[in-house]
DNA sequence: ATCATTTCGTGAAATATTTCTTAAATACAT
DNA sequence: ATGTATTTAAGAAATATTTCACGAAATGAT
């Protein structure tokens, strides 16, 4: 190609602006303005150079938010966005990102890494997260993917590139199947304050009222191994007695284990149990009816998105729901023949 | 500071080299001869300049070693590192690296960011990786800290930089508690091929021949939960009958409990079970006894080592050794008292 | 309204980095 | 030994990036 000859300093003479600008288009610096920005793309076109090739920052930041570790779920969705990045040639420079959820897009102290003169090309962001922060990088012209499952506020997914777990559609699977083996009283657990508990009992509500049955919520506010203990405490202590109970969460999950065998419930003799999200299941005994989220998958996905984003500014948003897959284990007990003794022998 | 003033050109003037190889050298390219960077060095220090602040490229690479995913440990090694480096100024760029373990060091094909043009300043090895690998980084001058408890094959911790989980006292410390709750028929799950298992062995025979008792190991050919799993069941096929098991760590840990609860075996009533790495051991039931590594401690001193290891390529390599703590939960039972009438029968 | 102050985007100049070339050193074949 | 590739490291030149200063526009104070 006669690409090789065609320098900066070309485009920059076509397109009447310093070399300093188009080093600055270049490398996606947010700071030129959208006409002049035009320009210099337009003087690449016409001289057939490839300004992506010549950019020397090619790195884009996974930003953890708001968590103390990786969990399983997380840790896939780098492993997959890394993939996708080092087959093209990109970096994924990892950044661990704490923030008030609460606090307004101009307050927003945004990582160091994302905002210096020479900061990453892009951004993934993973986690949990503000609309805020969606808002803060959007203003700041960052380009930038995002995992829709855990965004705090209000927002339009379909403003921006984002890749979802289909966890609403998953409740319902998972609920169905309770209902299929015959379980009539079915209790949810989860912290509804939270996005990823409200979508998850949003279709179990859905499942539920579609086959006639009433939902029932648990009300307490916590989260994960504790939220699942608390909760399946006050149904005991309350003298309620679901026959399954279905915990948002793998971790909540393992907290209503917890709770149940303190009390001599057996699982699933006496309650079924389903969790969310496939990351501990079968490490608890019984092992852990859940749903399976393709982590891997979304995060190539969200590396995908923010490098085409990086590349053609001006598309529209793009967004991917990804589906769950119901696992079946030994959580759950079809009481749907409890009359008949061939089945209750065959568990 | 005048540092302000004083430019690589003035460095180069000084030092009797070109601008281009005091660039080399401020960012610790290695194709500088030594005495030549020596004199650039020499040159920058009469200046008064830290050739470390003018440097551009200020990232290191965290390489995962043959895994494919970030295990809750290995998650943690990497927060504590993202976290020094980002206080620091640096970046950290995320890698994953898969290798066949038996290859040569001359045939081992780095990760591309590794070993291009403008690479990454320093690596942080973690992970499973080969002493190949620590070579190949060596002989590229490359400069590095190594997380030392999974290495395969020979070398010799003093000549890196390296920070080791005590894993042998670690197994010490487990056996001896086991041992002061009355156990005497205490066996060993791990697959010694590993060196992680095999350190934790090690430690584990250490405490057994000091309290005069007979190490026993499982000879079985497998990792973590499955290993778990089939050396228990091995166990029991034999009629053998241990008061407690001693797993290599808590993945395996939790196959040794699925084998023991298949087989209606009660936890810890029959066998008392500890578990090494305290992963997953408040997810089981009942909570396991275990040893607890300093993960993000770990992280920590791997980001400070190589960052020292940049700052200052003459310093002799640094060792640090991370003590673990005995976490003591349910899953161990003394048996002193009551139950030794009944384990000496089943012995 | 007027003037000061700040913010922001740009180009020129300063600076850093990379490519390309060259020279020396090494390996290899005759 | 001699000549010919091959490899390597350094400098010169080409190229890219960043700093700095300036002016325009926006904001704030009086």
């Amino acid at each position: 190609m006669s690409n090789k000859k065609v320098t900066l300093q070309d485009v920059a003479r076509t397109a009447n602006v310093s070399a300093a600008t188009v080093s600055r288009v270049a490398n996606g610096n947010s700071k030129v303005e959208p006409d002049i920005q035009m320009r210099v793309l337009a003087a690449a076109r016409q001289l057939g150079i490839d300004l992506m090739s010549s950019r020397k920052n090619r790195s884009i930041a996974f930003v953890l938010g708001n968590r103390d570790m990786l969990n399983e779920f997380q840790s896939q969705v780098l492993m997959g966005a890394e993939s996708y990045c080092t087959k093209r040639g990109w970096d994924l420079q990892f950044i661990s990102f704490v923030s008030d959820l609460g606090v307004p897009a101009q307050n927003l102290q945004l990582p160091e890494a994302l905002t210096r003169q020479n900061r990453t090309g892009g951004v993934i962001l993973s986690g949990t997260h503000s609309a805020s922060m969606l808002s803060a990088l959007s203003q700041k012209r960052i380009p930038f993917s995002v995992m829709g499952n855990n965004i705090v506020g209000n927002w339009r997914p379909e403003h921006y590139d984002c890749v979802t777990t289909d966890d609403v559609h998953g409740a319902s699977e998972v609920t169905n199947y309770l209902i299929s083996q015959g379980h009539r009283t079915i209790h949810f657990i989860g912290d509804q304050r939270f996005p990823w508990y409200a979508r998850c009992a949003a279709g179990y509500r859905l499942a539920m009222i579609d086959a006639g049955m009433e939902p029932r919520f648990s009300d307490i506010h916590s989260e994960d191994r504790e939220l699942g203990y608390l909760a399946t405490k006050s149904l005991l202590i309350n003298g309620q007695r679901p026959t399954a109970i279905f915990a948002g969460n793998d971790q909540a999950a393992a907290g209503v284990y917890e709770a149940l065998q303190e009390s001599g419930v057996r699982i699933p003799d006496d309650v079924s149990v389903a969790g969310f999200n496939d990351t501990i299941g079968t490490v608890l005994h019984p092992a852990l009816t859940t749903a399976r989220e393709f982590s891997k998958e979304q995060g190539r996905h969200l590396a995908e998105f923010v490098l085409r984003r990086i590349q053609e500014p001006d598309q529209p948003p793009q967004q991917v729901v990804i589906p769950t897959e119901l696992i079946r284990r030994d959580s759950v007990r079809s009481i749907a023949a409890s009359s008949r003794i061939t089945s209750f022998q065959k568990d």
